[in-house]
DNA sequence: CTTTTTGCACTGACCAGTCAGTTCAAAAAC
DNA sequence: GTTTTTGAACTGACTGGTCAGTGCAAAAAG
């Protein structure tokens, strides 16, 4: 296991496969297009049944490869499962961004832009569900081996949040005596179990409709006659 | 790994409480305690394992009891965990229903039986920490043995604050526009990965503080001047 | 153009270790 | 005397990881 002999070993560039081929420049070919099958069948397979009762056998099986091109591509199980965590999150956090940035560049207020946020947030659980199935899953976990992996990468996707409350306190638009870091927790939170809900047992019902609902609470326009 | 000589097993840093409230009822004698140490080993680890990765042989040897015990009280390991799962959420609903029945007593508002929910949770979690955790990571999994069991739970649960929600919206204290099943869902996502995100990140926190956060992102008072 | 070589990507049988669950005689506890 | 616990041995299935070998497309040699 520690130390083996392995020679040269071509310093294999940890390229992550984006969850939609971006395919930008021909650099992939083959290994790029397995990497990506593997990821998608140990996304779904872990937010079914969640890590340890994954096994490397099925992923193989379901990306239609053999079991060793897994570890021909990647080190080890967790390896893989890390770089799935990182590249998803990654998008989540660039997705975030984008809705508070363009909702700024249009003049809206940071309102507008947490509510730019919220939907930005909903059309990426619809995207990908089972990432967010499994990310769920994990976040809370402790002793785990890649407990920081994912410390780090809720952190980058909060800061985006926390951020834009901080500003709305600066500008007088919030009050001042609201707790950034656990408002931001708690829009969080309140998107992704709603959005999980709704993938589970509403998934007929659309976006748009889910979102309204959101909007409705965040903008405190629940009490009071419709 | 298996049977290391354990050195001093010092502090647990998530400690659960019993979650057998008291000795009332006095069937339970030596087996019930047997039974209660148990689920105390249960739930840590697997809160921080996993199910899949905790073993028996851990769950044993941190409850202090053979193995063979856990096979005399329990039919199987995933028994012990159901047993566990109802169990625990049985004691969220009762706390909640509480909240919310004691404060129509008092001649509270709707939105004063909601912050009383939100205070019984956080309550519950800051008492069940580890219960908690191990809740959310199987919650939205799929294809699992016990799925049954706890979509009934979680019904359960969600529906003491549908029910508030609805009283309000008929008592024309809440807008009739509003999703009560989605917000419902929001608002436990609210308190839950709020308290979560506490309870990890920032432990010194009181709970009064955390709940004055809470209350005022329920109430709306977010925008405008503190 | 044809033949040979190269080396990357992939294969799948295999191994050493692990784990849930069983068994049971004997000791404790009640 | 009965109920509960112990503790260690055992089984049989499963799992992460390994490795010698295959296939093939493009480069190099002829």
């Amino acid at each position: 296991m520690t130390s083996s002999s392995v020679p040269a070993e071509a310093a294999v560039p940890v390229r992550i496969g984006s969850m939609e081929s971006s395919s930008t420049t021909g650099g992939s070919t083959r290994r790029e297009a397995t990497r990506q099958k593997l990821y998608e069948a140990a996304v779904t397979l872990i937010a079914e049944q969640g890590f340890s009762a994954t096994t490397v056998d099925e992923i193989a099986e379901r990306a239609g490869v053999a079991k060793g091109t897994v570890y021909y591509n990647f080190a080890s199980k967790s390896v893989l499962f890390e770089e799935l965590l990182r590249h998803g999150v990654g998008l989540l956090t660039a997705s975030l961004r984008d809705a508070a940035e363009q909702t700024a560049r249009e003049g809206g207020s940071r309102v507008d832009a947490l509510d730019a946020m919220v939907r930005a947030g909903l059309v990426f659980i619809d995207r990908y569900p089972a990432f967010t199935q499994l990310y769920v899953a994990e976040l809370w976990r402790t002793n785990r081996a890649w407990q920081s992996t994912l410390m780090v990468v809720r952190q980058q996707a909060v800061a985006v949040v926390e951020g834009v409350l901080r500003e709305g306190v600066e500008g007088g638009e919030f009050s001042d005596e609201i707790d950034v870091q656990l408002t931001a927790a708690a829009l969080v939170g309140m998107v992704l179990v709603a959005a999980l809900d709704w993938k589970s047992f509403q998934p007929e019902r659309s976006l748009d409709d889910v979102h309204a609902a959101l909007s409705r609470l965040l903008q405190g326009r629940v009490s009071g006659k419709g």
